[in-house]
DNA sequence: ATTGAGAGCCAC
DNA sequence: AAACGTGGCTCTCAAT
């Protein structure tokens, strides 16, 4: 009651005070006695804060207030003895002092906590116990602990294994830095490799792509993955980041689950787990992930199946674990003599340009957009080159529209292409080659909400062209690379049934020059390649499928809204199915919050039902887009998986996926024979009511392919 | 030194 | 007033 009095007087606000008047008030503050930790508060909660920081701030307010947490009182008063305010940078460091005691109390209550079934095994007798046990169990969930979490440099230090119908969560230390008794790492290795790797035993896991590859380096091949946790919660809420929620095991079981578990960092910070001495400690944390993860799995099976999506996870997400697996392991080989070349090239021409571009503009930093502004338009007034009301931006559109008035901005430009080439991918692609010599890229099966991959470390799917040529196949080998042709088109062709894009598609016509000389009553010479019919229909489709607005698409074509709105209404008029299919779409969101693509995929869209007409635009925007997209992606993977199976029958390997673009590695002696085979599986996986193409390449290098008619004939003349 | 936000730009 | 969907990386700048 105390405290609760206390809270709301501070709420109140203080009566006003001429400037002059509050000035001396806050001196004799600072003179005598500290202002009230109430006023502090007051203050820091007014002043700007990250969302973390606000939630940090926030306990540390509820613990003070609680009797929990004080101040230290040297941090009470300043070197000349004087009472100091309490600071918002005080206030995060005993945020720190909070999670340390937190952290070492529920570190105590889950060691004191730990439940019977959770087992330590570091002995013979009790790993064989536990094997015996292991014997009639049709699924275990798995999990490695690790000395951290890099992939390519990190190793196991211990095994989690939960037998699901014994109801028993094992961990099996093996590398913990202790003086406690441990069975050997290999040893162990040894005895758990039959189960590893025996497909008939099912296997579930939270992010199972880690422990596969630290399994794959104890030379251990996992077979028979089931369930990923981390995947299936991808299933059943894409928008988990978006709303400020990760797919972190714990965060997960905390949400779902309503059971209290913090994560590792909260926990054991930047400590390796083989750093944990305690055993008992190392038990209680580790086979909690066992644990949960199996009640996870439970809770996320039921729900799947309500929304009738465990099949779409079962026959797509999941085997497509797999194929990212195996294209992370692939990684490329990097040219570095070759970026070293290029690197030193693109430095001694930017040489040059920052010399010009100091004589036009002086010395300030051509990187910060701050300074180039203020030098453009404060100083120099070059707005009075750009149309009424553009924004004084110092993005490549706006420089374009300045560059006929300044030769400076030309040499921006160049500035800015060569930069972001050297800074992003020639200089920054070599320090990510790992101690195998490789460039591991990741690919992320959550890292969209569409259902398209994510990329990083490097990104492989925003590498341009003249980086890609860096990116070389193992020895010996050759990257073989499918390209769906106008995916997304087709997608919408065969969503809408609209005749014209079908037959256009279906007769193996050019679908834009199709469109257009039917659109505009041209005859089809018109509206050939580099027509500006043919792009205009090109630009219009695309927009049609993003749901560009009549401005952006004047901007694009280079005319006037109104023949923008003009060419819309007429291409709607033409193409009825494709107006209904996308206003069906629309009142489908509107109505159900969420869209579905094919197999049945879902794309939430809780802001369809917003009463802002902004926010419900956008949504209205992203449900036909997502239909489209996260179709292609589908597709996608569903062929990936398929490849994966020819990959095994012919000893090739998965490399990369790249959207709408997928590719292996196999040798250099591959046959037309073998290339047909490619062909078919990417041809034949999906099919639509149109048909699909496909481009292939065949190269040594990224981005330097060769059409399957140049490598043999090529390979012909050696 | 590290963190977080914003600007800008690479890909499909 | 907004009017192009899905991502990740680098740099600046201001904060601690």
């Amino acid at each position: 009651m105390e405290g609760l009095r206390l809270n709301l007087n501070a709420l109140k606000p203080a009566a006003p005070k001429t400037d002059a008047v509050q000035a001396t008030v806050k001196r004799k503050a600072k003179a005598k006695t500290a202002e009230p930790i109430e006023e502090s508060w007051r203050k820091i909660f007014a002043m700007k804060l990250s969302d973390a920081d606000r939630k940090r701030l926030t306990e540390v307010k509820a613990a003070m207030d609680a009797g929990n947490l004080a101040r230290d009182p040297a941090d009470c008063v300043n070197k000349a003895g004087n009472p100091k305010a309490f600071s918002k940078a005080e206030a995060l460091r005993l945020w720190k002092t909070l999670q340390e005691a937190q952290r070492e109390e529920t570190l105590r209550q889950m060691v004191e906590n730990t439940p019977d079934n959770y087992w330590l095994i570091t002995t013979e007798a009790r790993l064989d116990e536990f094997l015996a046990l292991l014997d009639n169990e049709e699924e275990i969930v798995f999990d490695v602990e690790t000395t951290g979490a890099d992939t390519w440099e990190d190793r196991i230090v211990g095994n989690v294994i939960s037998a699901v119908k014994a109801n028993i969560h094992a961990y099996i230390p093996t590398k913990h830095v202790t003086d406690a008794p441990q069975l050997p790492h290999d040893y162990v290795m040894e005895k758990l490799k039959p189960i590893y790797e025996d497909a008939s035993v099912k296997k579930i896991a939270h992010n199972g792509k880690f422990d596969i590859h630290m399994l794959s380096h104890e030379g251990v091949t996992l077979r028979g993955l089931a369930w990923d946790t981390q995947f299936a919660m991808h299933i059943l809420n894409e928008n988990e980041r978006v709303t400020g929620g990760s797919y972190r095991l714990k965060d997960l079981v905390t949400k779902y689950l309503g059971i209290p578990s913090q994560t590792y960092d909260e926990l054991f910070g930047k400590a390796g787990f083989h750093e944990v001495a305690d055993l008992n400690v190392a038990l209680a944390y580790a086979a909690k992930d066992g644990d949960v993860t199996l009640k996870l799995r439970n809770f996320q099976c039921e729900h799947l199946r309500k929304i009738g999506l465990l099949e779409y996870y079962e026959q797509v997400e999941n085997p497509t674990i797999g194929v990212s697996v195996e294209m992370e392991a692939a990684g490329f080989v990097l040219d570095i003599e070759k970026a070293k070349t290029l690197g030193a090239e693109l430095k001694a021409e930017l040489v040059d340009i920052e010399e010009g571009l100091r004589s036009h503009f002086g010395e300030i930093n051509f990187n910060s957009p701050a300074q180039l502004s203020e030098k453009f338009f404060d100083e120099l007034k070059l707005d009075r080159y750009l149309p009424n009301g553009f924004k004084k931006s110092t993005d490549v559109k706006t420089l374009k529209l300045l560059a006929p008035h300044h030769e400076g901005i030309k040499l921006l430009l160049s500035y800015r292409e060569k930069t972001k080439l050297l800074g992003t991918y020639i200089e920054a692609l070599p320090q990510q080659v790992k101690a195998d010599g490789r460039i591991h890229g990741n690919f992320n099966q959550t890292g969209t909400v569409t259902g398209r991959f994510s990329s990083n470390n490097p990104n492989l799917q925003n590498q341009p062209y003249f980086a890609r040529k860096l990116f070389v196949a193992p020895p010996g080998q050759v990257i073989l690379s499918g390209d769906f042709s106008q995916q997304e088109p087709r997608f919408l062709s065969h969503f809408t049934g609209e005749e014209v894009l079908v037959n256009a598609y279906r007769e193996g016509r050019d679908l834009y020059s199709t469109a257009a000389s039917e659109l505009f009553g041209l005859p089809i010479e018109e509206c050939g390649d580099g027509s500006k019919y043919r792009k205009m229909m090109k630009t219009g489709i695309l927009a049609v499928m993003y749901g560009t607005g009549p401005k952006t698409l004047a901007d694009q074509l280079g005319i006037t809204e109104q023949e923008a709105k003009d060419f819309i209404a007429q291409f709607y008029e033409k193409y009825p199915k494709v107006k209904a299919w996308i206003d069906g779409n629309e009142q489908f969101a509107k109505r159900y919050g969420y869209v579905q693509m094919l197999h049945g995929r879902k794309r939430r869209l809780p802001e369809a039902k917003s009463r802002d007409r902004f926010t419900q635009f956008r949504a209205m925007r992203q449900a036909t887009n997502a239909i489209i997209q996260g179709s292609a992606a589908i597709q996608t993977k569903l062929t990936m998986i398929e490849l994966q199976k020819l990959c095994r029958r012919k000893g090739w390997t998965m490399a990369f996926s790249v959207h709408d673009e997928v590719a292996v590695y196999a040798p250099e002696t591959l046959t037309r024979e073998d290339v047909a085979d490619f062909e078919a599986v990417m041809l034949n996986t999906l099919r639509l009511d149109v048909p699909n193409k496909t481009d292939i390449e065949i190269s040594r290098r990224w981005g330097e392919g060769f059409t399957v008619d140049e490598w043999f004939k090529t390979k012909g003349d050696d």
